[in-house]
DNA sequence: AGTTAGCACTCGTGCCTGGAGAGTGCTAAC
DNA sequence: GTTAGCACTCTCCAGGCACGAGTGCTAACT
């Protein structure tokens, strides 16, 4: 399922242009474009060639050519060369994050609005994720006479919080107490071993541990849930648009983040950048669209997703490198400050 | 300034003519839909004056009559009435929020997802604010060698954290000895107190220490910056766009967040709900859309405030209405879990 | 065999036209 | 003050037409 040199070359040449322009490429426009050393009509002959294999296609007869799903696929798998960035975007990308502050939610949040704006297209980046977690320290602060504030530290500097209603007015000492006493029981264990625990406890104590035990659940449960979402607007700008169905399907997926959705996270390989284009995604609503998805985080540890949407026509090459190169960014400040037992990493490299 | 009463309900149907289609009304169309006793020939007329007068406009000759800003704002002061939600409606809306958390974030990101959608307009709602924030209660849990997890509950059960550098290894016992010490010293204080506070510091503790009077002032300082945007989408289906530059332009606006940009935060009255419509705004992006706004929270305490951004063909009644009871619940949630030295409560209420 | 010139054919696009429909403004009569 | 009537205006849409960009095919050339 190869094609020859020429015609490998003549479908790098479509898409590149196709990219640029957004507007079917004819034999003729690309032989004087290129300049190329055939006639028209022998790239005629070849583009023919193409689209009986289904690389490339016809909007209607007498329009030029567009690239089908699969020229795309085999323009990511053989023709195009994956180089790395600038080092002056490198550089420019680094220099927005360093202005993130050291919350984790600010750098998902930073690193979607970077992403988005290096690709232009819509960026989706998830919250990463800890296999389990494991309770490092609860706390207890008492805001009211019958409600106090429980605070979850988890493994990984996670930090979780919730107000808790209390049944009867209860002072600080009293709480004080049932911290000390839950956080000497329940350290370092999960959610699980938290429930099968044969730790001794008082009522108030037992109410307090069943609201640990669901926010450690409900932590662990979360797969690919919350995500922050930026850039819609650079994809509603592409031409291929006009207030289409095709753009209010996205915007639905889009808007209700259910990115499981949209995103077959399970598929991506554990080390690398996965692209899915097209009619590849299951989700009818993605058929128009390209999604290029990466891991990162810790392996084995503290991870997430993050992925490119765009239209199908899109600057694959360019894409792939620059969600390489910020996923790689975002696992690096993830190793750096949460890894626990690694040693601390570099931190000073800008 | 005022209107003739027959004017002045012309006007009134025009508006729910208008509000419904989308399509300029003509008179015919408007007698004949609504059984009036006049003939067509004389609501032109009154037409004509309504027009000269400025509450409506023409987009050509020969098209239908729509409103005008200066008409909507008539509506909205003197003729709209606003009538208490429907209960079911009510209850619907009840029963969304009590399906969050107890998280505070959830609840904000929730109720801008819950107006979005009561609505079928975009919502904006900003993380509440304490007027200056006290500390209650400062955490340190080492995540490695030189590194520690800084949690810090504030007055009024907000949560902050970061993750804190050491320049040397460190362990927990110290760790909890710092946090013992800051404690003692700094209960109950604001940033600017810590500042000039004259306790008697270690190195490391005053590291500490410059970190928690920095996360102080920074949660003190924003002012409306951090928000949640729900239902883009809402707006974007109307018909009165096509892909439009005005479309580009208020996604731009409503995308990079710069919500002071988009609602003059300072010209909310304290207690009700504020309408900007069209022109009203200063922001040219805005001239098109209406915005509702209304604050939430404690008087004198932690607030915020919401808003619904929408074309100026708006049901402004019931998003006024709807503002307004949502505005009220998350107030109500505030004051019952928040407010402290308040009684707590009746929290049980459905 | 591969390449190319030539040519008929196909469609989308832009432009004009004309008619239908919706609405207006004005006038004169009620 | 109200209304019928009417001329006028403007949008919208369909049809017709010319143009241009592209294709596919064939026959000739290297």
């Amino acid at each position: 399922m190869t094609l020859t040199e020429r015609r490998a070359q003549l479908l790098s040449l479509i898409i590149g242009e196709y990219v640029d322009t957004a507007m079917p490429v004819g034999s003729d426009a690309i032989v004087r474009r290129f300049e190329l050393p055939f006639s028209s009509a022998t790239i005629r002959n070849e583009m023919a060639r193409l689209e009986e294999e289904g690389y490339i296609t016809h909007p209607h007869t007498s329009a030029g050519r567009v690239p089908a799903d699969k020229g795309y696929r085999y323009y990511v798998e053989a023709l195009m060369q994956e180089r790395d960035l600038p080092s002056e975007v490198k550089q420019t990308i680094r220099h927005q994050f360093h202005q993130a502050g050291r919350e984790e939610d600010e750098w998902v949040h930073l690193s979607a609005a970077v992403l988005a704006r290096a690709v232009e297209n819509a960026a989706v980046v998830t919250l990463p994720r800890t296999p389990e977690s494991r309770l490092k320290r609860l706390e207890l602060v008492g805001i009211q006479d019958g409600a106090a504030l429980l605070v979850l530290v988890l493994q990984q500097a996670r930090v979780k919080q919730q107000v808790l209603i209390f049944p009867e007015p209860i002072d600080q000492d009293q709480l004080t107490s049932i911290a000390n006493h839950l956080n000497a029981a329940f350290r370092n264990l999960t959610a699980g071993e938290i429930r099968t625990s044969q730790a001794q406890l008082t009522q108030m104590e037992w109410h307090v541990a069943n609201a640990v035990r669901e926010i450690m659940s409900a932590s662990d449960r979360g797969g690919y849930d919350e995500a922050y979402l930026e850039g819609v607007r650079n994809v509603l700008q592409k031409p291929e648009f006009g207030t289409s169905d095709k753009m209010l399907n996205l915007l639905e997926v889009l808007e209700q983040r259910n990115l499981t959705k949209l995103i077959p996270f399970r598929e991506i390989s554990a080390d690398g950048v996965t692209v899915m284009i097209g009619a590849e995604n299951e989700e009818d609503a993605m058929h128009d669209y390209s999604v290029v998805i990466s891991p990162y985080g810790v392996p084995g540890g503290i991870s997430g997703a993050m992925a490119v949407v765009g239209p199908t026509r899109m600057r694959y090459s360019q894409t792939i490198s620059t969600v390489r190169f910020i996923a790689g960014l975002m696992s690096e400040m993830l190793t750096t400050y949460y890894d626990e037992g690694a040693p601390p990493a570099d931190r000073q490299k800008d």
